[in-house]
DNA sequence: TTAAGCGTTAATTAATACTTTACACTCAAT
DNA sequence: ATTGAGTGTAAAGTATTAATTAACGCTTAA
């Protein structure tokens, strides 16, 4: 099976996670993060790290995984869009 | 669930999807890489990037997903080894 | 003994995350 | 109307890391 299209930043999902009313800054401090580091971050203007995404599952308990995985398929989205030079398949070589 | 531990660098795995007798410049040439660039990863002193992850999708007719996946568990576990600010959990916070 | 392949180093370039400092904006409360 | 909190963003600096090419020494097979 191949994968989603068009995977969100992780900062929109970020977004979605943030305790109601808790602002920014607080947030920022509870992580350990610089303001302007986890604002660009929500506005996908950074990404997220291994130490970031493990700083968010202590914070929200959820998996580190969830957010490396995020955002490795943005990064695998965001990739794929660039030109690259054509690869031959080793199947095809194979099968020549 | 919780997840796999030290997981194996995407060179080790690399090396078992390496092609019978195909040499390294070879694979480098291939994949549109320099000898140097894929050496390296093959001995673990370089990770997979997203536009690594596609061409070797291409190449071996894989996922992109499985490798940037696999970089994803290395780099966490890595990064899980490392001092870090002790963060409370939010939970913690709203049952407070 | 030559040539191929390999691992590795060095020097360079390019991204990218992170920090602190700073500025300008909005908005709510006094 | 002015203050103050919160925000987004920019700039400047540090650090890490992936990529390149060039070069070296080693091993192994022809």
């Amino acid at each position: 099976m191949s994968r989603m299209h068009n995977p969100p930043h992780p900062g929109e999902v970020l977004r979605e996670w943030m305790p109601e009313g808790m602002t920014v800054t607080e947030a920022a401090d509870a992580l350990g993060l610089s303001r302007v580091t986890l604002s660009k971050i929500l506005n996908t203007h950074a990404g997220i790290t291994a130490d970031t995404a493990l700083r968010l599952a202590k914070w929200l308990g959820t998996s580190a995984d969830l957010w490396i995985g995020m955002q490795g398929q943005y990064d695998l989205w965001q990739a794929a869009k660039k030109p690259r030079p054509k690869i031959r398949s080793i199947a095809t070589k194979l099968a020549a």
